[in-house]
DNA sequence: GATGAATGCGAGCAAATATTCGCATTCGTC
DNA sequence: GACGAATGCGAATATTTGCTCGCATTCATC
């Protein structure tokens, strides 16, 4: 049972040799499977373990505890996100509007595929949300959205922009967990991001000015 | 520990006499201070007793199990919400997008009030959202959000405002959500409220003729 | 093939936890 | 004050859990 509320998260020893590293990747696949089949409240290191043909105590060589494992997941779904994020409004040969509603479209649907690891993964939050690594992703996605907004938003000030930047963030990771918790059609789909972007959209031109 | 993923809500036992009346407010009220202050995680049927002066047995009386009782405090939350919904929106004197910005200030501001509280039962909610009552109250709230955008948007078609209407109402929630998870400032909740109205605004004037 | 380090194992421990059940107490009613 | 029903109790039970530790196996190097 969890003896302290919050744990520390960082690794507890580098895998050295090739099945050592195979190991923790099984170990990680068998964590998503877990987390996709069974949910967040089912999920436990036996369950992972035996899943990844593994047994519990080499599991506990490489993760300090569960949280770690959980936190690692989210970790790199933060990184592929946050990637995402950079490569497409940092293109700057198209329109940022134009810019703006394709990352729409590609997170809500990133968000839908997996929507069974993500949901479960959100609802196991409050086991590792407390790390204080995960601070930095977050503003890592944040600056990324002040560069994009500096070039859609020329003639705004820092306040304005820091303020829409935050609100579309937001928005943003908070509509996407609530679709990761109810499976949707594909054209639903399409249709919400297209509603969502022209909110963004309609927000921003009437901020333009300001 | 949880014998079943999923468990009944209804209901156990309606107190007929005054004590056992207030023993069911003793414990509501201990439950709602042991979430706010233990968390979801340390919220237990033994520390809700104790905390109510009651003994576990009695508590095991008026609710069926652990479930029963953090969605009962959801279930009080969401009447009291979607009466606060009704309230403003309904309110026919003013114009559509004031009372909608109207909303939105209340809505938020009253998230942030008990923030502990709404963060920690979001935090649990894997335990009781499956039950089938929690359907209800969503389908509120949506007809409500309808009715008001019937009002908002005469010239829409009805599949037009029906997605304007999830995509707010999703937007709401959700953000809402986010709120609670992370203590804000006074000034700075006016200035998001405001923030998120004026996006509201915008894309429902964008939209205003479709 | 010998040696030490890295790796792997899994039974077992120490909590927590949700819920039950037999018995004690109090209520309403006569 | 007596009776049955409603209410209240809390020790005890049955599980589940996160995690450790002593020992076995495999590796890399010579």
């Amino acid at each position: 049972m969890p003896p302290r509320p919050s744990a520390q998260i960082s690794s507890r020893k580098q895998p050295q040799q090739a099945r050592s590293a195979e190991l923790v990747e099984a170990i990680l696949d068998a964590a998503v499977q877990v987390l996709a089949k069974e949910g967040a409240q089912r999920f436990t290191t036996a369950r992972v373990a035996e899943k990844a043909g593994v047994s519990v105590g080499s599991l506990y060589q490489y993760f300090p505890n569960k949280a770690a494992i959980l936190f690692r997941l989210q970790s790199d779904e933060w990184r592929q996100t946050s990637e995402l994020l950079r490569g497409i409004l940092a293109d700057t040969a198209t329109p940022p509007l134009e810019r703006l509603r394709t990352l729409v479209h590609a997170f809500i649907r990133s968000e839908c595929d997996e929507a069974a690891v993500r949901g479960a993964l959100d609802d196991a939050a409050p086991l590792y949300r407390d790390a204080p690594e995960a601070r930095e992703a977050i503003a890592s996605a944040a600056h990324t959205m002040q560069v994009f907004l500096r070039e859609a938003l020329p003639r705004s000030s820092d306040a304005v922009r820091s303020l829409a930047g935050d609100l579309i963030t937001t928005t943003f990771s908070a509509v996407g967990k609530s679709f990761s918790e109810t499976p949707r059609r594909s054209a639903e789909i399409e249709a919400y991001a297209d509603a969502m972007a022209d909110m963004f959209c309609a927000y921003l031109r009437s901020i333009e000015q300001v």
